[in-house]
DNA sequence: TATGAAAAGATAATCCC
DNA sequence: GGGATTATCTTTTCATA
């Protein structure tokens, strides 16, 4: 619901999904506000929810090799339980950073922080195909890493 | 290279990209320090690189609906000239979150944010299918999202 | 070389206009 | 929303082990 936010408000949250470091003086003078009334907006938007947190992204290649796999599950027919059980599991595997359920053929996508080929066909058959449900898995291992955000594109508002 | 990092390092990453708001004294008091050294080590994390950057991740749904859905894209051999230009293309879009390339038959999967599948099918034909080298796209919407985590799994260090 | 205590500086948070 | 004030945290310095 942009519907409560004006540009300034868009402004101050692009800033801060862009570097969270910067002080509420910096911000303000880039939005062209001064600190109190930016800092407001700032702690409006965070008691709001638009802010959901503030994070360090770590360089991953500084702690050895490591690739990001694509899995793609099929799933058998769940009841509600397992279904609660399957996202448990889910949440329980630190190298298992995203997961969503998908239109068409194959049920769930997971994006997977796997140290080396090895250790993922592990992976799969050890944990993966374990997981409740979960009848079949199609992987696609990436090589290099072209573009890495988590800059959402904010609505640019009308006067 | 994690030979250069202690246990007391690896918690305070740790703490770090779970909430990076936390005070340098919240922080010493989690991983048993007191605040100076806590601080200076975070500083050095900071300084070599470690950290990439600290960013504030914001609710998308918030925003209005919006989806994301994986492409992955079929390329023709590409000249280092016109993969810069496909690099460079992906850079500015800002609806194309994370891009990868890939093993196997199809040559790149990227992971785009569309407001509604009527703006994707306008974005494949007009964007994707023009950037340069690109042949075919193949598409995979998501439904929802059940997990996604900025938390890299860090090595947890012997004595 | 690393730590802790403490001072100096910067920023966050509150008040009043 | 802006300006000024206070509280809190960051950053530097210094003494110590």
């Amino acid at each position: 619901m942009p519907g409560e936010l004006d540009r300034l408000d868009i402004k101050i949250l692009d800033r801060l999904q862009i570097d969270a470091s910067e002080s509420s003086s910096e911000i303000a003078d880039r939005v062209g506000l001064s600190q109190s009334p930016c800092w407001r907006r700032m702690q409006r938007l965070k008691d709001e929810g638009y802010v959901r947190h503030t994070v360090a992204i770590l360089d991953r290649e500084k702690f050895g090799e490591s690739m990001f796999i694509f899995a793609q599950l099929k799933m058998s027919r769940l009841s509600d339980e397992d279904r609660d059980r399957f996202v448990h599991a889910i949440e329980a595997i630190p190298e298992i950073l995203e997961a969503y359920t998908l239109f068409g053929e194959l049920d769930v996508m997971l994006k997977v922080l796997a140290p080396n080929i090895g250790w993922y066909q592990n992976f799969t058959f050890r944990t993966l195909l374990r997981l409740p449900g979960v009848e079949d898995v199609r992987s696609t291992a990436t090589l290099s890493e072209l573009k890495c955000t988590h800059r959402l594109p904010l609505p640019s508002l009308p006067a």
